[in-house]
RNA sequence: GCGAGAGUGCUGGAGUGGUCAAACAGGACAGACUCAAAAUCUGUUGGCUUAGUGCCUACGAAGGUUCGAAUCCUUUCUCUCGCACCA
């Protein structure tokens, strides 16, 4: 047959639309199943990177129509946040790079003006993304379709009820968070805005106090208050200027960098005096358990880094035991600031953890076991550092000195425990103070150095929450995930999260509600919206002050009356919900998926959480990350314009699964519309041929036909949707193809027949098209996208038959190896002897063996007393494996 | 640096203790068909060897466990994603 794909399959995607296939009506008979893909933001034109997942959400609604149930699968667009409303300001400032891609999408100078309007963005983009999803034969309710902001009235009340409801039950709060700013644009510097120091973020110190006097301390930073109780004594820099200044009542001993940092984190202090690190040596200060340590001097501190200063803890530290040793050692130093070698001397690392298999000092031990012998050995100390931050952390429990200073007895428990009540208690007494360092330079693209800012009337999601965290560490143990190995990443996610600051000043968005200077940051307004859709079409038919909280109520919470136009959004709703696929890239898992669990743990009922979560990888192209600096981002509309939508669609899916990258691989996709000719061929010549008796060879179809059936089957429950389509498309194929040629083309018609439509209705998840073009040249009626998938019977699986088929192939190609190797143009006779018990199957198949090797066969049981074997090859006979002579 | 996933032949990948020189697909080469090409069909595709079943070398690298490892353990290298206020 002549394969025109647009022709058959626009005209297959309009027959679709005409008899409404992918708008489903509530069916209290028949089983739902509700699948999404997250809705995409519209700032640019879809390409072979959404496809590839869009597919695999198509792929699995087709399967489950033909498994019987009730699919609803609908699309809306995102518009929320920044990207849009600032590309339409570049678009207004004539920037060139954005122009260009502008007209890289195709657009004149004349339509690019336009795009100086956010609204033209949603307007254009959206159209596209549904052309394209409509070319591909993407079976999408339509009718449902919706985008983002407050452009949408229902669905920017919807969002406002969502956060009204989400304060109502405390998890909103407002607070203050720690964000890398840009102090030219006065915005927060993401990752992406940066030219310098990329994945920098604020690092949280601990400010400890050593008092000097009333009210006056010298402070140092740490991160490791796990040791405090290990202090033997402080080091200053001798050559540093320190700053002594007025904060909260008290007076503070720190370097310049420190207190520019503590005025950038909005802290209130007064700068009162300066004072020089010699004059700070040989002085004592008080720690926190009350006992006293000396000020010794130190050049290697860096003014830049930390307070300047920093507190000694040898014990657990081999940076500070051997900077003790060293300047024990050292007279001359000693001696320069009239110091007491004694009292020097007499300074011994305190112990205060337990570290298996290092004891008490595992500084020492760590020194001896990277053979250190001074404080230049930089890169040694460095590791060693990390190795002994994360041996004490994991491993370390606190000794008889944690027993009953802190609010609990922290004696024998690990570090990873304390470490938490520690900070806490010391905060209480006073003792310590938190501030935040950048954890490296950061330059924006402004060019200015970044700082840490507090921002601080700032609204926050709490994702931090303890609680609620643990309820959803206990739906993720409900929910079914595509593939299974990705649940790891999920709980730890869970885990990391933090509160999640969800209001921008900027942007499109919908206003929170109580507090109308924000905008819902573009994360935090899609986590519940899917439940929208099972409502989306009918609430465009309600009068807008009929939308409104009481309505969301009523239809999502089960609350209230309701009035009486409003029953039919609840019962769409408590159809269709809960959720039971959503698939994305692998790169959600860490915000928006997880959020998704969060706010449906938060809002709903039990019984509307989630059912199942697919993650899958990144298209790479031919073998190629794909890149837009590489220039092979393949938009969908290209890939249409080539390839046609099945060849698209088969190929894509065929590139990979679980959560490995996909491969488009182009080889594959040109080698395809040669193979569905080749396949529509063979069906339509022997479609509706055959005989009626049941031989053996249809016996091993059945049997071989089952299994598949079964194989292909599981593969599309777990969405290995690669390993469908080896199934379905080349096995099966490949099988059919063995029938016909077993049989020499004349095989059973009831089960060729079966064999023929299983075939074309497991393959049209993934190219519908062609397979509804080919359902109809077999004479059906009906559309084969509503079709039952074939069911497999167990009992027809013949594992005999399978072995038998696989002797006779093997003798047949034993044979022919066999010629080859001899290489004797005269054979004309293979004699074949095998085991008496086998016998049967070899005759039974003589014929089978003679087509395949052009030889005349004869079969002689190693027994048969009249057997012709002038080399005695039946001697060496063995169970599947018989003796081959030639003639 | 931290978390997760992954590394198999010319390529994509199957395979998770023995039946593995490794499914299936693609590519390449050879043959059949054809005036010719495409398609299709047949064969070859780690090396050596051979009237088939044999030997060697292989599953990122190095060690280890085991009678036996692509498969389990340890260490190490490389790639992908993420590390937040950004969609």
């Amino acid at each position: 047959m002549d394969y025109n794909f647009k022709k058959i399959e626009s005209k297959w995607q309009k027959k679709w639309e005409q008899k409404k296939v992918f708008e489903p009506e509530i069916d209290k008979k028949k089983k739902k199943f509700f699948v999404t893909f997250p809705y995409p933001y519209i700032n640019l034109s879809p390409h072979i990177g959404h496809f590839y997942t869009i597919m695999r959400v198509e792929a699995f609604a087709r399967y489950k129509r033909l498994k019987g149930f009730n699919v609803l699968f609908p699309q809306g667009w995102h518009a929320t946040g920044s990207p849009i409303v600032a590309a339409a300001q570049r678009v207004k400032e004539n920037e060139p790079k954005q122009i260009e891609l502008l007209k890289k999408e195709g657009f004149s100078d004349k339509e690019i003006k336009k795009f100086s309007e956010p609204k033209h963005w949603i307007d254009v983009f959206g159209k596209i993304w549904l052309e394209d999803y409509k070319s591909m034969g993407i079976g999408v309710d339509w009718r449902r379709n919706f985008i983002t902001t407050l452009l949408n009235t229902p669905y920017d009340k919807f969002i406002q009820w969502q956060f009204r409801k989400l304060k109502e039950k405390g998890y909103i709060e407002k607070g203050e968070h720690p964000v890398v700013w840009d102090t030219k644009t006065n915005m927060p510097v993401g990752d992406h805005d940066r030219i310098e120091g990329e994945g920098e973020v604020p690092q949280e110190f601990l400010l400890v106090k050593h008092k000097l006097g009333d009210r006056k301390f010298i402070i140092s930073a740490t991160l490791r208050q796990d040791t405090i109780l290990g202090i033997t004594n402080l080091y200053v820099n001798p050559n540093i200027e320190y700053l002594e200044i007025k904060i909260n009542n008290e007076k503070w001993i720190l370097g310049e960098e420190a207190v520019k940092r503590l005025q950038e984190q909005d802290r209130e202090l007064k700068i009162i005096g300066k004072i020089k690190g010699t004059d700070l040596i040989g002085k004592k200060t008080e720690e926190v358990d009350g006992h006293k340590v000396l000020i010794l001097p130190a050049t290697f501190l860096d003014s830049k880094f930390g307070t300047g200063l920093v507190h000694s803890v040898p014990s657990d530290s081999a940076d500070d035991l051997i900077a003790l040793w060293d300047l024990q050692k050292d007279k001359v130093t000693i001696k320069k600031y009239n110091l007491n070698v004694e009292e020097i001397k007499r300074i011994k690392p305190l112990p205060v953890l337990d570290t298996p298999s290092y004891g008490s000092i595992p500084a020492e031990v760590m020194l001896k076991k990277y053979n250190v012998k001074s404080q230049s050995e930089r890169t040694k100390l460095e590791k060693i550092k990390k190795e002994l931050y994360k041996l004490s952390f994991h491993t370390a429990t606190f000794n008889k000195k944690y027993k009953d200073f802190f609010s609990k007895n922290l004696y024998g428990k690990k570090v990873s425990e304390g470490k938490d009540l520690i900070k806490k208690s010391l905060l209480e007494r006073g003792w310590i103070d938190v501030y935040y360092q950048l954890t490296g330079k950061v330059i924006s693209r402004s060019l200015t150095e970044c700082i840490v800012k507090i921002v601080s009337d700032q609204w926050f999601i709490k994702y931090g929450d303890k609680k609620w965290k643990k309820q959803v560490h206990n739906v993720l143990k409900e929910t079914k995930l595509y593939p299974e190995n990705t649940r790891e990443q999920f709980e730890y996610v869970i885990d990391w999260l933090n509160d999640w600051a969800c209001t921008r000043e900027y942007g499109l968005g919908t206003k929170l509600p109580f507090d109308e200077k924000w905008v819902i940051e573009s994360l935090s307004d899609s986590t519940i919206y899917m439940a929208y859709y099972t409502f989306a079409h009918l609430i465009k038919k309600l009068k807008i002050k009929d939308v409104n909280d009481e309505l969301f109520d009523y239809i999502l919470l089960n609350k209230g009356k309701g009035k009486k136009e409003w029953k039919k959004l609840k019962e769409e709703f408590e159809y269709w919900y809960p959720l039971d696929f959503r698939n994305s890239g692998k790169d959600l898992v860490q915000n928006h998926l997880t959020f998704f669990l969060f706010n449906h743990v938060a809002i709903f009922h039990r019984k509307y959480w989630p059912k199942s979560i697919g993650v899958n990888g990144w298209v790479k192209v031919d073998n190629q990350k794909m890149s837009k600096s590489l220039g092979n981002v393949i938009p969908l509309r290209e890939m249409y314009k080539k390839f046609g939508a099945d060849v698209s669609r088969l190929t894509i899916l065929n590139g990979g699964e679980k959560s490995e990258d996909p491969n488009w691989d182009s080889n594959f996709a040109d080698s395809l519309s040669s193979k569905f000719e080749n396949m529509g061929k063979i069906i339509l010549d022997n479609y509706g041929k055959g005989r009626n008796d049941i031989k053996n060879v249809d016996k091993w179809m059945q049997s071989f036909m089952n299994k598949l059936i079964l194989d292909a089957t599981n593969f599309m429950e777990e969405t290995l949707f690669r390993s469908a389509i080896q199934k379905i498309f080349f096995d099966f194929g490949n099988l059919i193809k063995r029938y016909l040629s077993k049989t020499e083309n004349n095989p059973n018609k009831s089960i060729f027949e079966q064999a023929i439509k299983s075939y074309l209705i497991m393959l049209s998840p993934f190219c519908p098209h062609i397979c509804e073009e080919m359902w109809k040249k077999i004479g059906k009626k009906e559309f084969i996208s509503l079709e039952g998938w074939p069911k497999y019977d167990k009992n027809k699986i013949n594992e005999d038959l399978e072995r038998q088929d696989e002797l006779i192939e093997k003798i047949s190609e034993d044979i022919n190896h066999v010629v080859k190797l001899i290489n004797e143009k005269e054979i004309k006779k293979a004699i074949v002897y095998i085991l008496p018990n086998e016998k049967k199957i070899y005759v039974e198949n003589i014929d089978l063996i003679k087509r395949k090797t052009n030889l005349n066969i004869e079969i002689y049981a190693v027994n048969d007393k009249n057997k012709y074997d002038p080399q005695n090859k039946s001697k060496k006979v063995k169970p599947g494996r018989p003796g081959i002579y030639l003639e």
